[in-house]
DNA sequence: CAAACGCCTTGATCCGGATCAACTGAAAGG
DNA sequence: CCTTTCAGTTGATCCGGATCAAGGCGTTTG
C-alpha cells in the first residue's frame, strides 16, 4: 500500500458530510463555487503524519471523515496531545506558514484541502470565511480551556470519563443527556494516545478503562467498541456539573 | 473605600498604551473615532470579580492596565486558572451572552469597556476589529495548547520556572533571551493563585519557588519582587527547547 | 496596644499515578 | 507453520506532589 496521501476527485459540495458544520458553513452561491473551484482532497491512513512541527504549510484543510491529532513533544520525549480534529474542523492558520504541532492522522482520515494563497486572497475578499473562522476558533479555544481544568485538576478516572463522554456526545450527536438507553462508539484512539490526550501513562489508562467496566459504567467490546449503558452515569464520574449548568 | 468597579473619565485613544496591541490596533480616522465615542472605563481593585462564570456580560473589554485572571471552579473546589489576561488582551466574545469563566482583578485593573451591541454592529460593519480579533483569538489559542503541555507533562519545577519566563519576557517585552543581565518584575499573583494556574498546590508551588532561589535562578526580593540574573539559565529549567526552535 | 487576618514557609506523612517488568492474544509476515 | 510485532493487561514497587499541621511575618482592625 502506498505511503502518500492519496490524492481523491473532487466530491460535489452539496454532498459534503460537513457542508454545514465546516469553515464554508456560510458560504452560499459564488463563494461556494469559489471554493469548490479550489479545493482538493488528501486522505491519510491511521497512523500517517500529516505535518510536522515547524514544517512549512501551504495549504489549509478541513477533516472530511476520520480523526486527526495535534501534539507536541518535548526534547526528552515527553508528549502531550493538544487537540483533537473530528470531522468538519479546520487544520490551519492564515497569516502563519509554520506548522506548531504536529499533525498525525489517527485513524484513516479524509481532508478538504485550499491551497494557502488562494484561500488567503478569499478570505480578505469575502466576509462568510472569515466570520465562520472566528467563530470556530473562539469554539476551540473554549474546548482548550475546558481541557486545561481537565489537566490541571482532574484525576485519571475523571480524566478517562470525561474523555468518553466528550467522544459519546460527539459521535451520537447529542447535545445533553437527551438521549436515553445505551450509546456505543468506536474509540478513534490506542491507549497510548488517550494517555497523551489525558496527561496520564498508558498503564494507567488501562487500568482506569477496566476499573469503569468493573464498575459498570462501560463495556469494551471487540475491537475498540465501546458501549455506554447510562449516559448519566459515565457523566457522573466526569468530575464535571452534572445538571445542566446552562452553558452556551 | 468603594467596593465597587470605578468609572473613570475617558482618555484620547492616541494616548492609550495599549493603541497599538490591543482589538483596536488596526483602526483608523473614522473606525477609531467610533470605537472612541462608545468606549468608558471601568476599575477594580485586586482581588475583585469582573464577572462570575454564567453571568450576563452585555459588554467586551480591554485590559488597560493591570493584570486579570480567568478560571473555572469545580463543585468541589478544585480550582483551575484557564488564562491570564495582561494589558492589551481581550475579554468577552461576540455572539455569546453568558460569561464561560470566571473573571477577577488579580492586581487593580483598568478596563476599555464597549457594550456588545454597538460593538457587535460595528464587527459587522467594518472589517478591521475583527480581523484584529481573529488574530489574538488565534494567538490565545496557540498559548493555551502550550498550557495544556505544561498542565500535562511538566514537573513542578519546570512549571514554576515556565511561569516566571513567560512573565518576565512579556513584562520586559523582550522576544526571547536578547537582553542579557538581570530581569525584574513584580509577580502579578500569589502563591495560591500561581498554583492555581500551574495545576499545583501552594505549598508545592513555594516550596519550588524557594528551590529556584536556592538554586540561584532567581531572587526573591522585597513584595514580590523577583530578580532573574540569568534569563538562560531560567530558560534551562522550563523543559522547553532552549534554543531557537523557530516557531512563527 | 493586642487580636485577627492574609500571605507565605516549613515539616511530616500519605497516596495516586509513574515506572519497571512480565505476560497475553491477535494480526502480520516469512 | 513459527516468529515477530503491536495493542493491551496486570503486578510490584517507587516517588513527586498532595495533604495535614504548625508557625512566622507584616498589615489591618478594633
Amino acid at each position: 500500500m502506498s505511503l502518500h496521501a492519496l490524492k481523491l476527485a473532487p466530491q460535489d459540495c452539496g454532498d459534503c458530510p460537513i457542508r454545514h458544520r465546516a469553515i464554508c458553513a456560510r458560504c452560499d452561491g459564488p463563494e461556494l463555487a469559489r471554493l469548490e473551484e479550489m479545493k482538493y482532497y488528501r486522505s491519510f491512513q491511521a497512523g500517517q503524519n500529516v505535518v510536522w512541527s515547524g514544517d512549512r504549510m501551504d495549504f489549509v484543510a478541513s477533516v472530511v471523515t476520520g480523526v486527526a491529532s495535534l501534539s507536541q513533544t518535548m526534547e526528552d520525549g515527553r508528549r502531550q496531545m493538544v487537540g483533537l480534529l473530528l470531522p468538519s474542523d479546520f487544520l490551519g492558520r492564515p497569516g502563519r506558514i509554520a506548522a506548531p504541532f504536529d499533525v498525525t492522522a489517527t485513524t484513516d482520515l479524509v481532508m478538504c484541502c485550499f491551497r494557502r494563497k488562494p484561500f488567503e486572497d478569499m478570505m480578505a475578499a469575502t466576509p462568510h470565511v472569515a466570520q465562520r473562522l472566528l467563530e470556530m476558533t473562539l469554539d476551540e479555544l473554549d474546548a482548550a480551556r475546558e481541557w486545561m481544568v481537565l489537566l490541571g485538576r482532574k484525576t485519571a478516572r475523571e480524566k478517562i470519563a470525561s474523555l468518553l463522554a466528550s467522544l459519546a456526545r460527539r459521535d451520537t450527536g447529542l447535545k445533553a443527556h437527551v438521549a436515553r438507553g445505551p450509546i456505543s462508539f468506536d474509540l478513534p484512539l490506542t491507549r497510548e494516545e488517550m494517555a497523551d490526550y489525558l496527561g496520564l501513562t498508558l498503564e494507567t489508562v488501562s487500568r482506569q478503562m477496566n476499573a469503569l467496566k468493573r464498575d459498570g459504567v462501560v463495556k469494551l467490546g471487540e475491537k475498540r467498541r465501546i458501549v455506554v449503558p447510562d449516559f448519566d452515569l459515565l457523566a457522573r464520574q466526569t468530575g464535571d456539573d452534572t445538571d445542566g449548568g446552562f452553558r452556551s
